[in-house]
DNA sequence: CAGTTTATATACCGAGCGGTATAATTACTG
DNA sequence: CAGTAATTATACCGCTCGGTATATAAACTG
């Protein structure tokens, strides 16, 4: 058991520096001090490794952004909610979110996408579920609900990835009130 | 030289598709139907011909970004040019400008990143510059200028993805006017 | 203690990787 | 036409890839 969660950690590692793509088994169990049919037993193949990677690690992102998107009558304050949820996860785990969002630009012919493609997913729907709640707030949306989902994950996003890199390791404060501003530079521009 | 160009042309195809990573030598000689020597004879490795392929391609985005980004003493009209110029070369070389994005992505050990790195940077400055020459009009910025210049391309990339994913292929239009409401969005956020 | 399950290592597999030595062919040049 | 340079193919290199057959320990279980 101490062995699987040594594995894990190692393939967190190397996939967040190098790329799943550019990663060998070889390395991952070097890097972890064992041999491949150690790896083998646990996980059953290099796909699978990332596929345990990934589903245990998004287990607290799904979570926590479940929690938090909970509709409650005001678009902005859930929004605000949502995004201080969401950065406060993605911060405390910066290489799993550093490797989440390098997959999910991933072309989308590529294996390594395909694993992530339903965490995206899913995250999508916890996202446009606020718009689709909201609409008797913010109006008809003509189905703009995902354009809205897109924009709004894309800008956090946007974000915390520049500070992601600026300050790699180091343990940056991204305070309730940049959030705020972000949030509401959001709204304002789908509203006008 | 026809082969040269059916080589780049084959190596953007599989690249757009799979990742630098996930396509072997192998792969691109026989989409191009040549053979190895050939591609080598032209590019001397495959890292070769991805810097090469980059390179070239990434010219007609320098020089029309270039020309676009001159200030003129009006941020949002020059904003406005940069963006129009950015999409349009954009939407004409979607493969491309998608391979650019997914790279952009990578981890920044791979070695794909590594040759995307300088264009990246290329870009970035021309971005920068605007707001750097903007400073009489937008005020003392404090260093954020960098700031500005992700957030920007940050906006407009997120938007062009999603354009780009909804439509494969298809030849969408972005009006000036989507454009002038992202540029007017991201204005209104950073002087608020 | 015997039997079984869990966990780990040694040694190996075929396939594909990026890359090349050599030679033949083609196209230009005197 | 001879000679040279530019292009292309055949056949191969060592190495690493993901993955496994087999054996052995260690740890439970009766």
């Amino acid at each position: 058991m101490e062995n699987k969660e040594n594995i894990l950690k190692c393939a967190l590692d190397l996939f967040y520096a190098k790329g799943y793509d550019a990663v060998g088994v070889q390395e991952i169990v070097e890097k972890a001090g064992i041999t491949k049919p150690t790896l083998y037993y646990y996980f059953g193949s290099k796909y699978g490794l990332l596929e345990t990677l990934l589903t245990t690690k998004f287990q607290l992102f799904s979570t926590t952004l479940r929690q938090a998107a909970k509709y409650d009558g005001d678009v902005a304050a859930t929004l605000n909610r949502v995004a201080f949820a969401y950065v406060k996860c993605a911060m405390s785990n910066q290489k799993f979110y550093m490797l989440l969002m390098s997959m999910f630009y991933l072309p989308r012919e590529n294996e390594a996408y395909k694993a992530v493609k339903p965490l995206i997913r899913e995250f999508f729907f916890i996202i446009k579920k606020i718009f689709q709640d909201a609409k008797e707030q913010l109006g008809n949306m003509n189905h703009r609900e995902e354009q809205f989902a897109v924009g709004f994950m894309g800008v956090i996003n946007c974000y915390l990835i520049m500070i992601c890199e600026q300050g790699e390791g180091k343990e940056i404060q991204i305070t309730e009130d940049i959030i705020r501003s972000l949030v509401h530079q959001f709204m304002h521009g789908i509203n006008s």
